[in-house]
DNA sequence: TGACCGAGTTTCGCATACAATGTCCGGATG
DNA sequence: CATCCGGACATTGTATGCGAAACTCGGTCA
């Protein structure tokens, strides 16, 4: 795996981790000495990054990890009504028995991760279980939008993933019965729900 | 502005204008020596529109040129189908005054190059237009989102252009007048009613 | 005849070096 | 005292060099 791609991931996490807070100005020095490569691979990383969202780069100015507003959450959730109905609708009509298994073993590490209360394991899980359910939709372009937009999901995840949790996957379980069924129009009205559990459920909303 | 971004454009408007056919193999000497910058600012612009899909990035074998078979092309639609009417019914809530005479002035623009038959000409007021009405929208997220989506569909444009320009064009009319009128629903509808067009007219459908 | 393989070439990935620009602070000036 | 200006510093932008991986193509062997 070139050094480029892993950079992307690292500094993606740190993200997601809340160790660069947002705002923060992702100096490129600063990231080559801390990760031990030179500043090449890690401007290359930034440009990825900025076009995913997780960063913003105003020009000559270098880069800075994006800020997410109250209404620029509202943003998200707009989108993604309007993006993981489709996607699950398409999963319902494509997914075979073995895509079906893959999701519910999400489910079950899902379970094992709630009783032991591992939030950073659900929010990983959460991600997971939204991008295999695109990908099962078998429409890639669909996939290359979502991706980053589950990915910039997790972000938000974090803050409300302590009181959702349990709700969330009930919810999950119940889009993967429609799939399951291959009921196109009951996945779709079940992944609808679930956004806007989500999105009431936030903070600020 | 940065080397960089003048790199992306004009690499973008090679593939879109047809000059870097689908499947071609994007060296990055050439480019460097055809564009008269170094490797460097190539490398960086390949990274994004890597991440805008025009271009695949197998690892360590460089950048391609991004195929759009006919599957490929229907998949595009079904998101657009989700994006758009979205797009069209934020905006029809939001745009003022100010911005309804925007997009009447690319109606304007598209009539004159309709009469002239520059199609070229065209292909790009149809994505300021749609990328405008993203912008009406409001939703800052939606519009990082269908920017890139909206290039792509620029792509498909140039190949239907001739012919579907005419209605294209009616339909845009009939969009605007619903913004104007506030009447979220019907911009919803008529924004459904144009992708579903768009998508009827694109070959091999 | 067809598949395999290895040396030469091409091309990419990463690092380093240099140039350009932006930022910030201290001092001069009204 | 506030403001404006200038220069040193910090950071980004661009170019170049080198090592490594992948592709090419001729030859060889089954």
């Amino acid at each position: 795996m070139p050094l480029r791609d892993m950079v992307v991931d690292e500094i993606r996490r740190l993200i997601l981790d809340g160790q660069l807070a947002p705002g923060t100005h992702l100096v490129e020095d600063r990231l080559a000495e801390q990760l031990g490569v030179s500043r090449n691979p890690i401007r290359e990383a930034i440009r990825v990054l900025g076009a995913e969202g997780f960063v913003t780069l105003p020009a000559r100015r270098g880069a800075f990890v994006a800020t997410l507003s109250a209404v620029e959450a509202q943003d998200f959730f707009d989108v993604r009504l309007a993006l993981e109905p489709l996607g699950a609708k398409l999963a319902a009509k494509a997914a075979g028995p073995e895509g079906v298994a893959q999701l519910e073993e999400i489910l079950e590490r899902a379970r094992v991760a709630t009783e032991i209360g591992d939030h950073s394991a659900l929010a990983e899980l959460n991600s997971e279980f939204h991008t295999r359910v695109f990908q099962l939709s078998g429409n890639e372009y669909l996939v290359c939008v979502a991706v980053p937009m589950v990915r910039r999901g997790q972000w938000l995840f974090r803050q409300s993933v302590a009181r959702r949790a349990p709700h969330s996957w009930t919810e999950h379980r119940a889009l993967v019965s429609a799939i399951e069924a291959g009921d196109a129009e009951l996945a779709e009205t079940e992944s609808r729900r679930h956004v806007l559990a989500a999105r009431a459920a936030f903070p600020r909303s």
